[in-house]
DNA sequence: CAGCATCCCGATTGATACTG
DNA sequence: CAGTATCAATCGGGATGCTG
């Protein structure tokens, strides 16, 4: 009969700095992926496990209630048809999306950079909003839908468009005059190591529905920062 | 006689996310913090602890060795007038200062906002930076020399340049025409929390040498985000 | 004294099994 | 499906000690 910890005594870094206090809410392990998997939209428990592969269910749970502790994340339980849960961000929760960005964008030039390796469509998404060159897609307006498939057979499916300088995704396709259905491996391959698309089609490792033009266009958008910047220092 | 672990499997998430990378590089607890103390230039080991009152020696040893693997820290010797270690960001992982203030921006609009607490004179300088208004600054130039007394008693200097809607520190004060002198709460008190500069003056927490409507001017570039916007959701 | 290395203990994490 | 329970492994934090 040990009488529950509970906890009340939530660790923190106890610094009145702005990092330190967003560090105490999302700074502890797994919480910014998770943040990142629900950044395109509400998301059930199984959904953020399938996204992120590798948390342990308890661990997850347990973020979700800090999140939602913390006012980043709400729980909420979808209407009798389907009557599961799901985890949405609020709209302060939401924000954390340019934290998101900036990390992906720095972390891209890591050494050891190993984009090939599995990738969730979530994860493929921030990463496209990642290295998508507002200049590149400068006066160009078009809407594409995506349809990627996971490691895990499923496949997502999610509405992009390039207006002003600026790339929006959205979950769920729209009636884009352009489809591109792809894996996540052969879709990095074409977009983000400039592998010929045409030559992907050819072999059936992607499709394209419509201007397959537009198809490539679409590639052009997406420049990887200039490689890696630190060497051994050591 | 116990084989030295070595550690040869650091944790990853083995996730190819660009996120995922730099939360494997810097995501550990403290590295963030480490990293928001180097900003501003190279520090020793005891400096460190200076500004992170709360870390323990040990772990400040871990991180910094991390860092220095993974490229984002060098650690370099003095020459011998000195001869002392200090610890400086490479030129990748001062790109980390967008992560910093990105982190700071959102934190800094958490409930329980607890700004008037300890905050190292480096963090104070961070938050600076969060809370800039380049509006308010528009078509202003100007340079100040900041005197922040911390709570350790010590006293750092910063050169604050404010030019083209943007505002550049530096550690170590200049030949600018306006000093202000202040502990690190006053400070506070005053530019985010919109006290009198006039009357800090008077009864003697803060002092200004030189221009002091220069002094209020600098303390009108700074405005603190429209308040937390989340509320109890539990 | 600066800069760690060691030891110990409690807190956190991770893998797996299990339940409503 | 959506988590909770359990237990082993690991990590963090404080005290202490070593080394130049």
């Amino acid at each position: 009969m040990k009488a529950a910890p509970e906890h009340r005594t939530k660790r923190s870094y106890h610094d009145a700095c702005g990092t330190a206090r967003a560090l105490d809410l999302v700074g502890e392990r797994w919480t910014l992926l998770v943040v990142r998997e629900l950044l395109l939209g509400p998301k059930r428990f199984t959904d953020l496990r399938a996204g992120l592969p590798a948390i342990s269910p308890n661990v997850l749970s347990q973020r979700l209630d800090e999140l939602a502790q913390a006012g980043v994340v709400r729980k909420r339980k979808l209407p009798p048809p389907v009557s599961t849960a799901v985890y949405d961000l609020t709209e302060w929760g939401r924000e954390l999306d340019t934290v998101v960005l900036a990390l992906s964008r720095w972390g891209a030039r890591a050494r050891n950079a190993y984009r090939c390796s599995d990738m969730s469509t979530d994860a493929l998404v921030v990463s496209l909003r990642t290295f998508f060159d507002a200049e590149a897609a400068e006066s160009v307006s078009a809407e594409y839908d995506l349809y990627l498939t996971g490691s895990d057979a499923g496949t997502d499916e999610f509405h992009a468009v390039v207006a002003d300088g600026t790339l929006t995704v959205t979950r769920g396709a729209g009636s884009a005059p352009t489809a591109i259905h792809a894996s996540v491996p052969a879709f990095v391959a074409v977009v983000f190591d400039k592998h010929s698309l045409r030559e992907a089609v050819t072999t059936g490792t992607m499709e394209i529905n419509g201007d397959l033009t537009a198809a490539e266009q679409f590639t052009e958008f997406f420049r990887i920062p200039p490689e890696c910047s630190a060497n051994r220092a050591d």
